[in-house]
DNA sequence: CGGTACGTTGAGTCATATCAACCATAGTGG
DNA sequence: CCACTATGGTTGATATGACTCAACGTACCG
């Protein structure tokens, strides 16, 4: 794509009129977002911020899919979450004024604002409907982490991986085939429940010849929901 | 001890000229806290709210230890985290607006502070610096949580409970003998560390051989916090 | 065409969970 | 005061889920 054929988007017809964070930010304080922020486009691999790093603002996401993540000990990655359109990431290291505690990776080619720090401590410190909402994002995946430290803890590789399954369809859908929306590498799949590679391979096959699920290649067919729930037990 | 001999804390020389989230309160504010507060007193064992429930406050500790856990499918808890004097808990629903997504039980006798949820909510609205105090508070534990995860996850039962150890040294410290402050039974230690009850007695015993620590009865001794931070794969 | 990254399968091992029995302690009630 | 019960702690035996290691297949890419 050559560069003249970059359509950076306005943030008035971006995020802010969907159910954003930024939903209750004035109309000035949009324009001076659309008039800070720097467009940014990444390819599959990238990276955005690497843990330890200072970061000097945060990113919102225009198009793609980014995989957070930390690094364990012996460089293994653990992926905390993923980021798609509308999701803001990094605004954590900005608020507690701390080192990212994660790495941001690009999963699906992405296009992505940087917006700086100054810009969210200021909104926060006007705009207390903001702020609440701010809190209320940080909040709930406070909420999400809590759940996903008793399930690691406590459950088995199998049911984690259908659990996980099932959170992939409820993030990022299914296509008009029952195809999982988002792909992943069986690695990239490992680091999120927490197993080894060969362990999310086997067990996959093992999904598949109970019917659950259909294989090709990295693309997932969801054939049965239903055992899947009942396998990861959740309500 | 006689209902009149209760000493009822009063804020402003309570935790507010601590380091707590509540320093950035104007008089005014901290004089309403202490006008609406309840002061609740509770024993070993006793709930404080339970997971599921919708509360219509907060709590903040004055004295004694709670334990914030979730209750995992087959009725397991998990402990996400203790509460200490200065620290508060509960606010994650109050600001999110959710039922509580986790309970709180006593662990050492507990003299606590019940502030109905309105004082919160409005004092983030009305008080930029208390607002990112309570954001780097939310922040922070989120931090800790991904921390948690990527531990759980990656490292070995007999890792994660030398590091559950250190955690409880910084958290807790010790007493003059070198014993661990906190005391906890084996079924709590191992729901911190998320494993069997058994497997933290053996751990505990082999530690105790490898002369790293010293056991009486649930007193827990430090002897080589070296040799502590080195098998837990922390720096 | 060789190289690199990803996927798959099998075999063997080990850490950890599970199950069961038993002991210690303290609180309870007759 | 003593049996009774509950709770927590300990130990041993056994089972097994999951990891590791290794080999090999596959696909894509320059």
């Amino acid at each position: 794509m050559k560069q003249k054929d970059i359509k950076i988007p306005f943030c008035d017809n971006c995020a802010v009129n969907t159910n954003s964070v930024f939903r209750h930010l004035s109309k000035d304080q949009i324009d001076i977002i659309n008039f800070e922020k720097e467009f940014r486009q990444y390819r599959r691999g990238e990276v955005l911020y690497a843990e330890g790093n200072r970061i000097s603002g945060f990113f919102c996401i225009n198009k793609g899919i980014i995989k957070v993540f930390k690094t364990g000990f012996d460089g293994k990655e653990q992926i905390i979450r993923f980021a798609k359109p509308g999701d803001i990431i990094a605004y954590r290291s900005v608020l507690s004024n701390e080192p990212a505690c994660t790495s941001a990776k690009v999963i699906e080619d992405a296009s992505v604002c940087f917006i700086p720090s100054h810009i969210l401590t200021d909104f926060v410190k006007e705009n207390p409907l903001f702020s609440m909402e701010v809190m209320k994002l940080t909040c709930h995946e406070l909420g999400i982490a809590n759940e996903y430290i008793t399930d690691i803890a406590q459950k088995t590789v199998r049911e984690r991986l259908a659990e996980v399954l099932l959170h992939l369809i409820n993030d990022f859908g299914l296509d008009s085939e029952n195809y999982l929306k988002i792909s992943l590498t069986r690695e990239e799949l490992a680091n999120i429940v927490g197993t080894a590679t060969e362990s999310v391979i086997r067990l996959l096959s093992e999904f598949k010849s109970d019917r659950y699920i259909e294989l090709s290649g990295r693309k997932i067919k969801i054939l049965d929901r239903k055992s899947l729930e009942k396998i990861s037990n959740v309500f």
